[in-house]
DNA sequence: AAACACTGTTCGTTTTGCGAACATATGTTT
DNA sequence: AAACATATGTTCGCAAAACGAACAGTGTTT
């Protein structure tokens, strides 16, 4: 490599990031698997994270443990983005009694910098840490507003669009679309696009540049809540806040 | 060392949870600084943690990436508990109308895995992820009374009990007479031990077996509520989801 | 100007990590 | 019970990685 790094690190890191909500735990095998490493590559990395605390190991299946939460305070303790955002996101969860979410753009999804959780269940799996991808959800039409024309051409051309639910843009050209109404609109608004039943509205967050730096979001189930009242009681709220925090930036 | 592991990987490791709030940032000679690094090993690190992304780099100082949320979100994703407790800190949080956590023991101190914040500010810097020293914390209190009597004495034996407040337990008979009193009340109540202000109770979450696993802690102001007020009116409910809490493990 | 602190780079040397191969164990299928 | 498939634990000679002291350059402080 042109510049010396540490191979180890990568790899280890490689392994930890393989752990998630479709492989809670692993076996040597399935993290060699998961990571395109060897089986004792995969072994000595499980091995060193294990020594250190960070997964825990009961014969067969490794599963990290709470410490790798210090990785991720790491964070949480040092940028202002989420500190400056999270009592804007209790305020709104306050005012629309529903869970509420901060995301910033990661390479192609929304990643979840800060959340506020409602009282009401809704079994998303969004939480701090969480990625979805960009085009399927309303944080993410509204991220891509960021996107230079070249970058945006390119992310079009590049991407496949699976279908999450029958209503998922799964086309260049309703994804393109959807990105231009959020740009028009200030705010996108997903119904059941990522999920039955879900219904979700985004707002952009921009920083003093008027650039794009996050998206604020509320979702609800559509049992609950109509488009309409997205649009009119909560959309108002969410873009007082962003506006508040852009501020703060 | 008696197995092959990655030493790269723990030195990488120990390099990024060198940042937190008291080191937002950090330059290569601070990083070698802080863990005892030296500073081309110190320097190969942070190029490789650039290069996968978990930090960034501003020409002369690092500070950590939303990437490294994804490593924190292993734990989230994977484990039962912060998933099974979320919707009881939601409902802790909705009825009390303060901020709410849950605290796991990790070495010696309580460990944030779960939280719920209220709209009121407190700005006590507990997020998921950060730490507490156990002697100091209601959630620690009531956590140290998982410890058999050795593990206890030897807590007692090596820890430094240093002062946060004028209130903090700074000896190790006050420190057992707290744990004492929380184990025979079931709680326990943190009058400005950790910070001037601020009230705090925990209480413990039992698995089926009777063990004390986590603890369910509620902040307030002092100007806001009143000892009475958390023993009589928060503790109730918050016993009441953690035992429900301790039914689902 | 001198001293101090920090950074970028180098390169001979030391140490680490590699991974195929082998033996063993476990679970499934016949 | 036997055969088969999958997984794990361990080994070890070797290549590659990582080490870190030393040097040169830069910026700041005295």
């Amino acid at each position: 490599m042109a510049t010396e790094g540490m191979a180890g690190l990568a790899k280890g890191l490689a392994v930890l990031e393989a752990f998630g909500a479709s492989a809670p735990r692993l076996s040597i095998s399935e993290a060699a698997r998961a990571t395109g490493l060897s089986r004792a590559t995969a072994l000595r990395c499980l091995n060193t994270l294990a020594e250190l605390g960070y997964v825990a190991f009961d014969g067969k299946f490794f599963t990290p443990t709470p410490r790798v939460l210090r990785i991720g305070a790491t964070y949480g303790e040092t940028a202002a983005l989420p500190q400056l955002a999270q009592p804007h996101l209790s305020a709104i969860r306050e005012a629309i009694d529903e869970s509420t979410s901060l995301a910033v753009r990661y390479e192609t999804d929304s990643l979840f910098v800060a959340r506020s959780e409602g009282a009401r269940l809704l079994n998303t799996g969004v939480r701090v840490g969480a990625r979805l991808p960009l085009y399927a959800s309303s944080t993410g039409q509204v991220l891509l507003g960021s996107l230079t024309d070249s970058e945006l051409s390119d992310y079009l051309a590049t991407t496949e669009f699976t279908a999450r639910t029958s209503h998922t843009p799964t086309t260049a050209d309703a994804v393109a679309e959807r990105i231009e109404a959020a740009r028009t609109d200030g705010m996108a608004i997903s119904n059941e696009e990522l999920e039955p039943g879900l219904l979700s509205i985004a707002v952009p967050v921009l920083d003093p540049a008027g650039h794009i730096v996050a998206a604020i979001s509320v979702s609800a189930s559509t049992s609950r809540v109509t488009v309409d009242e997205l649009r009119d009681r909560v959309a108002p709220v969410m873009q007082r806040h962003a506006t508040a925090l852009g501020r703060q930036l």
